[in-house]
Formats: C-alpha cells, sequence, structure tokens
DNA sequence: ACTGGTTTCGCAATCGGTTTCAAAACAATC
DNA sequence: GATTGTTTTGAAACCGATTGCGAAACCAGT
C-alpha cells in the first residue's frame, strides 16, 4: 500500500487564494451567476485552467440540489434495441452537460422497484424509463407505488405508458410503423400476410395489429385470424410461430416478424424447411437493430431513428426537470429500411 | 402539473427528531459504525422505515469522500460482449451496494479522454476499462496522460492493457480460450483450419494467433500463412475474409473466427457460395454473445462465464479503492460451447 | 456511595460548493 | 463635491451527511 497521500482535492477556495478573491467569486465566475469584473474573472479563470480544476459535483449537488445527472431504466442493455436507445440518450445527455446512470431491470420486477431506489437515493434530476412495461395492471403493484412516489418529484420519462403514474412519454408512432410495413408487403403483391410474436396486451403490438387489419380492409384484402401468432420478443418466439405458420394448409406468403429477433427465428424455421427467402417467403421487422446485418439475406425492418429518438428522451426529461413546458406525448417517426429478405409474391 | 411544492427532503435531522435522538445517532445507526443502545437503535430505525428513508449520497459522499460509484467505460455498449460484460459488472456491483455509471466511448478518442474527465469529476471510486485498447501506442498521448494522472488517485481495472499507467488486470486467457477451439477442430479432424478476423496487433488476438500456431506444430500440422486472414472485429471482416479464403486453389476445411460478428460474416459469405456448414465447412469463434443463437447454423463459439469476469472485475475495483490487496493480474478461463456449426471434416 | 473503566451519545466542525445579504466600489447626476 | 443608483465583492449561512472529542450514562467492584 503505497502511501495514502490521498492527493488533497483542489477546491475554490484554493483556487480563491491564488487568484486573490473570495470564494464566492471563484463560485460566480464557475457558474456565470453573476456579474464579475473582466479583470478578476480572467485572474480566476488562469488559477482554473492552470490546475485543470473541475468543481466536485457532490458539493454542488449538495448546495443546489440538482445532480446533474439523468437515471435510465433499461430493461436489458444486452437487447440491441434497448442498447441503442441507451446510446443515443447517453449521447444527447452528454451534448446537454448531463452525466447518466444506467440501471437493467433484466425484466425482474422486484430488481425494477430496486433500479428505482438506486434512482431515487442518487437523486437523479429526472428518470428515463424505456422497457416492455405496459401498464400496471401487468405489472407490480409495488413498483407502481414507488414510482408514484418518486414521480412527485423527480420527472419521469418513459417510451411506453405508465397508467396511474404520471408521466410523459415519448413514443414510436407503432401505427405509422406497421402502415409501412403492411403498405410495403401488399406493394409487393402478397396476400396472405401473418404476424408473429409480441403480445396483443401489449399496447404498441396491438396498435400494429389494428392498423395492420385496417390496412388489409383498404385494399380489399380477407383478414385472416390464423396469421395471428402471439408470443414473445424473441428468437424462440419467431421460430415456434414459423413453425405454426408452416403446418397451415393454406401458407403464408410474408411475415411480419414483432422484432428483428423473433424475425430470426422465423428465417431459422423457413432455413430448416429448405424454404428460400424471399423467394417462398418474405420477411420483414421492427427495430432495425445491426442483426438485420448479421441474417442472411439481410432483414428488411423499420428503423426509427435513434438518435432523435434519445434526443427527445432526453430534452423532455432533463426539461420537465427544469419544470420548463414539456409536451405530454411525443412521437418519433418510423421509416424502412429495405434489404433483401423482402420481395414480389411468386404465387 | 400538481403545486411545484418541491417537496422538501427528508434529512437525517428530521429523522432525529422524531426519535428523539441527535442527528449524529442517526448517522451512527445507518452506518452501524459504533455501538447504539438498542433501544434508540430501534426507535430509529422505526422512523426510518416509516418514511422510507435513503441518506442523501451527495451529502454522504461529500463527507466521506467516497461516492459509492464506480465507473465503467466500454467502448460500444452495443456491442454484445460489451453489454454481457456491462450487465455483469452492473449486477457484481449492486450486490456489493455500489452504484455504476457506464461511459461508452464509440472508439473515439477525444470522446474518451472526455468520459474520463467525466468520471473524474463524478469522483467514482474506481474505473473499469473494457474496451480493445491495447496499449497507448496505437493511441493518443492525451488519454494515456489524463489515464496517468487519474491513476494516481483512482484505481483502474481494465481487461487489456494500459501501458505505462498503473492499473489491474482481469483478463481472458486467450492462449486457453485458443487452444479449445484450436483442439476441437483439430479432434474433428480437420488439417486446414483458417483464422478470420482481428488484427495481430491487439494483444489478445496475437496471442491466440500465436497459441494457434503451436498447437498445430505439436499435431504435427503444417502452418500455412494464407490461412491468416487479418481483418477488423466486425462483420464485414469476416465476410471479406472468408471471400479470400474460398479464392484459394486450396481450401480451409474449418474456420475460426475473432469474434461471433465477423462469425457471421462468414456464414453469410458461406451460404452464399452455396456451402453447408458444417458439412462443407465448421466455423467457430469467440465470445458466445447472444448472436451465436440467431444465426444458421448455431454458432459454437468459447464462453467467458461473464458473470464471474464481472465479478472479477468490480471486485477488484472496489476492494483496489479500498486500499485493499488486489492481485495485479487476474485471468478468466475460458470454455468452449458447443453448437451446430462445426463437424467432423470430410475431406 | 464512591471510584474507575466502558459505552453511548451529542456538540460542533468538516466536506466543497452556492447563495443571501449587506458593505464596498464605481458611475452618473446635479 | 455631494448624492443617488448600480455593480462588484466578500462574509457567512446553508445544503445533508460523517466524525473527533469530550461529557454523560452505565456498569461493576469495593
Amino acid at each position: 500500500m503505497a502511501e495514502a497521500k490521498t492527493t488533497k482535492q483542489i477546491t475554490i477556495y484554493d483556487i480563491a487564494r491564488e487568484a486573490k478573491v473570495s470564494p464566492s467569486t471563484v463560485s460566480r465566475v464557475l457558474t456565470n451567476s453573476a456579474n464579475v469584473r473582466p479583470e478578476k474573472r480572467d485572474r480566476v479563470m488562469a488559477v482554473v485552467n492552470k490546475y485543470n480544476f473541475k468543481p466536485n459535483p457532490l458539493a454542488k449537488g449538495l448546495s443546489d440540489t440538482r445532480s446533474g445527472v439523468i437515471g435510465i431504466l433499461a430493461a436489458d442493455v444486452r437487447n440491441p434495441f434497448y442498447s441503442a436507445v441507451y446510446v443515443a440518450c447517453e449521447n444527447a445527455a452528454l451534448e446537454r452537460g448531463y452525466r447518466v446512470i444506467l440501471c437493467c431491470s433484466l425484466e425482474d420486477k422486484d430488481r425494477e422497484v430496486e433500479q428505482l431506489n438506486i434512482l431515487k437515493s442518487q437523486r437523479v434530476d429526472a428518470i428515463i424509463q424505456i422497457g416492455g412495461r405496459v401498464d400496471d395492471v401487468m405489472t407490480d403493484l409495488s413498483f407502481a407505488k414507488e414510482a408514484k412516489q418518486i414521480s412527485a418529484n423527480v420527472p419521469i420519462v418513459t417510451n411506453g405508458k405508465i397508467d396511474s403514474v404520471p408521466c410523459y412519454r415519448v413514443t414510436i408512432n407503432a401505427i405509422e410503423a406497421s402502415k409501412l410495413l403492411t403498405e410495403h408487403l401488399i406493394g409487393l403483391g402478397h396476400k396472405k400476410i401473418a404476424l408473429v410474436g409480441g403480445r396483443l396486451d401489449v399496447i404498441s403490438t396491438y396498435e400494429k395489429y389494428i392498423t395492420f387489419r385496417n390496412i388489409l380492409k383498404q385494399n380489399g384484402i380477407p383478414f385472416k385470424k390464423e396469421y395471428i401468432v402471439e408470443g414473445g420478443y424473441n428468437h424462440d418466439a419467431g421460430y415456434a410461430g414459423i413453425k405454426k405458420l408452416l403446418a397451415l394448409k393454406e401458407r403464408p406468403t410474408a411475415i411480419i416478424a414483432i422484432n428483428d429477433f423473433s424475425a430470426a427465428g422465423v428465417m431459422r424455421g423457413l432455413t430448416e424447411a429448405g424454404l428460400k427467402i424471399p423467394g417462398d417467403m418474405s420477411v420483414v421487422s421492427y427495430d432495425n437493430t445491426y442483426i438485420t446485418d448479421l441474417l442472411v439475406p439481410k432483414l428488411s425492418s423499420i428503423d426509427y431513428d435513434y438518435d432523435t429518438f434519445g434526443k427527445k428522451l432526453v430534452d423532455s426529461a432533463i426539461d420537465a426537470s427544469l419544470k420548463k413546458d414539456v409536451p405530454t406525448l411525443q412521437t418519433v417517426t418510423p421509416h424502412l429500411v429495405l434489404r433483401e429478405s423482402s420481395g414480389p409474391c411468386t404465387k
């Protein structure tokens, strides 16, 4: 153990002494909160730069009761959708001089409540919640209770919907997304289109489903109940889904998967069955994560422009924490990224 | 928008008043730093629980100069390897009552330096750096300078190697990993094995390469220079690599890709060329991220047991920050996860 | 009951900033 | 040059914890 000469921290008092001003003046310079004579300001800045001095954020947070940190509660950053959103948020936050702390609930309810507590005790200025959480009906009440209590002090912004807790929302326009995909396939001549993966009690999934039906109707295409295969949001859900569909006497010619993961499962099922994509069947999906590029063939998918998504999330979060006016609901508009997995209907 | 009655924070003084003790006693109870009469302790805890009181970490950090936060500097959390390590670290940190703050450098050198500054100003207790950084020769000097300055106060632990900056290392046993893969393929009868992706100036990649040659030698298999195809660590590198190899008059029968991404590229190249995996060619790789499960066929890969990896990283970080003795170098032992992408040599 | 030794406890200082308040400095006006 | 108004400035209080120090309480032991 080397000398524990804990290299005493430089404080504004040190700066003050060396610049021959009072600590208050240093503080004022650093926050440019009031007018200080240019001459002194320069003296102070010179010393500040000399030592590359950075004010202690703990002390700062203590006195002005703002931490400069925004908490991000993501379901699981290992999921590329969340990591994409996370990185976009980190960028946007950095841009505005805020730090970010990330917590992954890993879909575990208890843990989610605990995370909320951590964020609370970290005194974050705002919380961004991105994840599958739909509403409190599906979830435990302790979360709702905790969240409600917290949201009294700290604004919460989410990409979903948290019933019973006041929060700001920045959501993806699922209706538009679904429209893009459905019309794309119809434009290619497909009439037998199946939906794979996702639960209809998840609001965004439900919106996609309803829109799908509407577009079908608008185009005079009959809706078939057996082409809707609910499931999870992962690879296995897609795999299971396509197996069911392939067992049908009248198979679909195109699949809309609920996300890239389930699309991967669908594609595995198809490949194993010896079917060609998109020759025998087209596959498209939502999210446009990097796994679209890994699959063979490359997957066409709906992109959300993660950068502006992240920006809207953190701008809302920060502005709300500053008590500025923030729209309660914002949306980001999706667009379709075409790759190799969808093609004209051949039968 | 409810009243902006910033719901005054509950402090240790409030607790003290209600429990009829002094603030110091409350503090002692909360930190159980000294013995306090059980009776009073109970009184205090009752009030604490009543309000679900959490001491303000800013104030705490201010006085004891520990923030309870460890900073994680990851190259890019969108990469599943890093996100896996990150989540493991988050878990391990939570386990020990620490919080974590994540920064992604996105391979940008300037940004990396900036992140270092952020972590510094956040007064993190320790820094964990996971990323491709090899040594300072490849990197800018400002990072080295900054890191050096910081490491004087805050321990840095990395999975790589930072020359010129004192740090603790927890690395993957690349030699063992390479051995596992190479021997696995040789065991299946392969004699023409190629390495795809990765740069030999990256230490871990180099170790894998050398081990590969050694094992070949031990088994009396001739080494062929044209079977080594350097490249990046992504899908495209694998794709480009396999194209080169397929152009050879004597093609290899098995591929070791530097990670799952490049393996995906390799597999695409193979599939496009109409070759069967593993029938015509076996493919294996390092990292065992979830994308191994997405590919067709599922990819055999080297796993690192991310949980213990993360645990070692954070244990080292925390213990070092506590001035405990921590080994300078630790390793995690890899093991092979067999799936469908490797099979016996058929020619 | 008194003494000596431990525990337990509270006062007050401290951590490193921000901010209020009033005094000091400056400028402008008559 | 005296007076009024406006900027600048520094002293001191404050944010919410922790902690050193000494006083008070407790516990035998005689």
